[in-house]
Formats: C-alpha cells, structure tokens, sequence
DNA sequence: GAGTGGTCTAGACCACGAC
DNA sequence: TCGTGGTCTAGACCACTCG
C-alpha cells in the first residue's frame, strides 16, 4: 500500500537480493536499465537504490555499477523503539511487569535530556521486560508531565507503551537517539534480572521524539549479556553511529581506574 | 572546495545550526526559499536538506516546514573506524602496542565473516590501546592473506594500521559492520585493561570492507566500561541500528541475522 | 571510447499541515 | 485556502571505471 514508485521498486530490488537472486558480490542492473523496466524516469530509480544504499545492501561507486554488499535484512525504526515489536518479529511471548510509578523531580540528566527545567516533575517508571518467560531487561524511564496522566493509566501488564501511546493518545514516536554502553549489574539490577551483582550488562540509554522534535521519553534499558546486541552498518557516504568518550576518559588529563 | 553545489549548501546550513543561527525547535527556510537563494533548483537544495536529515540535525514532515532537532556534530566515519582519530579528535595522546602477531587458521566465525574458507590462513594480531598512557581497549584482529604481509610488516607501535594500510597498499575502508555487546572481562582482558576478571567490558565487533565490498578484517575490540559510549541516532525515515538476539534467546523460530 | 553513476535543471502534480 | 514537502519526469553534462 506504498503508493510510492520508488518504495516498490527498492522492495522488489530488496526481495531480489534477500532472495539470492543478485548474491553478494553480484553487480545490479544500470539505473538507465532499472528505469527502462519499472518504466520510470532514473531519478525514481535513484531514490529506490538510494534506500539499499542507506541499508548497507548495496554500494556504488561512480562509474562503476552498483554491488551487492550484504544479504541480510535489517530491522525497522519500529522494531529498534519497541521491545514488543522487536520481540515478537522473533517469533518470542513478549511480556512486561510494571514494577514501580512514581512522580517525582527531575535528575539533572533527565531535565537535560527531556529539555525541561531542572527539578521539574516527571513521571518514572521501573518495568521488567520478558521473552519467552525469560526476564532480559529492566527499563527505567521518566516521562515527561504532556505523556504522564496516559502512562499512569496503562495496566501493570501493558505489553507495549509506546504503542497504547499512539493508540490513546496520538503520540507517535519519531526520532530516536541512542546511547550504548556496558555496566556492571546493580542490586536491583541483579535481582530483577537473575545474574550476580557486578555481572556485565548491555545499557542503552534512548531518547525518543515525537515528529516535531518534542521529547517524550528517556530511558534507561539495561540487558543480560548474550540476549541481545546491536547492530550498525555505515560507509565513507553515511555514518549513523559515532563513540563517545565516559565518564573515565580524558578529562583535562587525569583516567582513572574502572570498577 | 567539494566542487558539489548541495555540499556546498549542506555545510552552511550544518554550520548555520551548529552556530545557533537556527536554534533547536527552529524553522528552516523553505525549499523554494533555500534553492532561491542560493540559486540552485529545487532538487539540489533536497539533496543538501537530505544529508542533515540522515545526521539527525533536522526532521521533517509532509506540509510543514523542516524543523531543527539537535545542535550536535556527528563524528565522521573515519573516526568511527580508527581508534586513532577519535582519540586524538578528543585531544588525547593515542598510542598501540601490539602484542601478538600469528599467521593460524581461521575460525568458523572468521571464516564466515571474512568469507574466505574454512581453515584459511589469517593473520592474528593483538594489540592494546592506550588513551593518555591508560589502557582503554584490547583489539585482536583476523586480516585476510592478501593484506596480511602489510600488517606483517608494520612496528609493534604503529598508530593506526588503517592509516598505514592506506597509505602503503592503497587499502582504504569504505564500508563495514558493527555488532555491539556486552562480555565479561577474561583473564587476559583484565591483565591488559587493569580490570577485574568478569568485570563488564563493551566489545565491538567490526567488519571492514573494501569500497568494493571485499574483506579487509574482522575484529574484536573490547573497551573498559566507563572508557567509550555508542551513539547512534534513527528516524522512522532511516534506521542504522537494529538489535539481534544473543546466544541465550529464542533459537525456535525463525532464522538469526548476527551471530 | 562506451557505459555508468554523480550532479543538476525546470518544470509538474499531489497529500498534507497550518491558518 | 495556500504554502509546504513528497514524488516524478525528461532531459543535460561531467567524472569516473573498465575493457
């Protein structure tokens, strides 16, 4: 229900590739040919390979054809936001138990995030996320005060936030940025998910916009080691991801020693 | 210069936000606005709008005006892939030991990753790095045959084998793969990185390819926690990043992308 | 030198958002 | 309603790769 030409075409070239029909290696048709089969002009067959291209599918340099770089597919924005959706594209039982709501003042990285004044009132929330029966995650987030009387009337069980978000209120995630680091398990990290206190955890750190730009959530989620990793793709034309020096690095000059 | 005229348009408006001429929340001025000034068509002022989309600097929605979402520079690729640039763009003292150099026989993940067979020879190489004199991360790399004799060749203190490859062989990276997780520290990672055994560390596991798509490495880095962060930004437009499950979940149904 | 992708133009129509 | 971005066309010239 595309509407859009170029989306047709860069998901019949996707299937092909997915496919085997073009194997990693293997050079895809001229644009001058692509254009000439979907009968199309070769700007709409640009904006069609241009989304492989984004994908890491394929890559092009100029004069030579495009190639087949990859053959694996790559998970939506929608499955990246959403434990649920990602869950449940895995053929898992997703389940969450609220465990903690609390209004309370805003922590200084919280204001900053959300960008609200220091002190102001956000709404938290302590949630254990499941697959399969299997604890994988604790999600700790503030929501900002426009969100929080929809969140504070969600069920203890919801299975997705943002999506009754959407459904209730309208609220449609979509901008995200992300931050990823590893941590040592706390207390209630420990308990919550069944490891030894101290024991590596994968942290992503998420603030999610709506479409103007407008934060509504940020949010802590840490995860067991081995269920899951993250995944990025990038080349010399677009890099989505970049590294960022932690607390223990490069001050003025001091490092100190990690825990 | 670039010589590209939406390169050109791409910069002072990147620069135009980055120096807050267009503070967050702000509007841009509107494509026929844009392409007027700077007297250029429509298309080519998209172009430029379409590069500060794909860095999460501006949003925008059919019939509304593009929006600015963030005042922040995105590292560039070739930091993402060097250890070296990052850390000296951070300002620090950057510096590499490498400790181990065999030529042995891939392993089956190896082998996959690099897709050459089974049991081909690789050369190994493990090397510490170092921000400011204090170890941050260990690499141990697998390169295929055909560069191998150029990293053979290099000093134990090389800075940046990238660097070196590119110059010497003319071996330069365009694209690669990253897959992030978290690990517990082994008994060699917490000798080299001063760390106690399982404590956490954030490895990046990392493929790099030639513009053609051909092999060059494949790697496992792994940092102290506290040393680094991943940032990664998505839209519902572009989505870089997706997640995978690890080792302990869900293997019934359905195919793993990463392994 | 032929073919290919990279860039650019000057139009056009539509769907959507703000007023 | 009117301006906006989203899509599309049918040309064009150039830089580059490859045989």
């Amino acid at each position: 229900m595309s509407g859009a030409r170029y989306l047709e075409i860069a998901e019949a070239l996707r299937a092909a590739i997915l496919g085997g029909e073009y194997p990693v290696g293997a050079l895809l048709p001229s644009e001058s040919d692509l254009a000439a089969r979907w009968s199309v002009s070769r700007g709409t067959v640009r904006q069609a390979v241009g989304l492989l291209a984004s994908d890491g599918l394929i890559g092009s340099r100029q004069g030579a054809r495009r190639v087949v770089l990859r053959r694996e597919l790559r998970h939506s924005f929608e499955q990246l936001n959403s434990f649920a959706q990602w869950g449940r594209a895995m053929g898992c039982e997703v389940a969450g138990r609220i465990l903690d709501r609390t209004s309370r003042a805003a922590t200084a990285e919280e204001a900053a995030r959300l960008g609200v004044a220091p002190g102001s009132e956000v709404l938290y929330v302590v949630r254990l996320r499941l697959l399969d029966g299997e604890p994988v995650m604790v999600e700790r987030t503030a929501y900002t005060d426009w969100v929080a009387p929809f969140v504070r009337a969600l069920p203890d069980d919801v299975v997705s936030i943002m999506n009754s978000l959407a459904e209730d209120a309208g609220v449609v995630a979509h901008y995200g940025e992300h931050l990823i680091d590893a941590v040592p398990a706390g207390s209630e990290d420990a308990r919550l998910l069944q490891v030894r206190r101290g024991s590596p955890l994968l942290r992503q750190r998420h603030l999610t916009n709506t479409a103007t730009g407008r934060p509504i959530e940020w949010t802590d989620d840490r995860y067991r080691a081995g269920s899951v990793a993250f995944s990025v793709s990038n080349s010399a034309a677009a890099a989505p991801l970049s590294r960022h020096a932690g607390p223990d690095v490069a001050p003025p000059r001091g490092g100190r020693a990690a825990g």
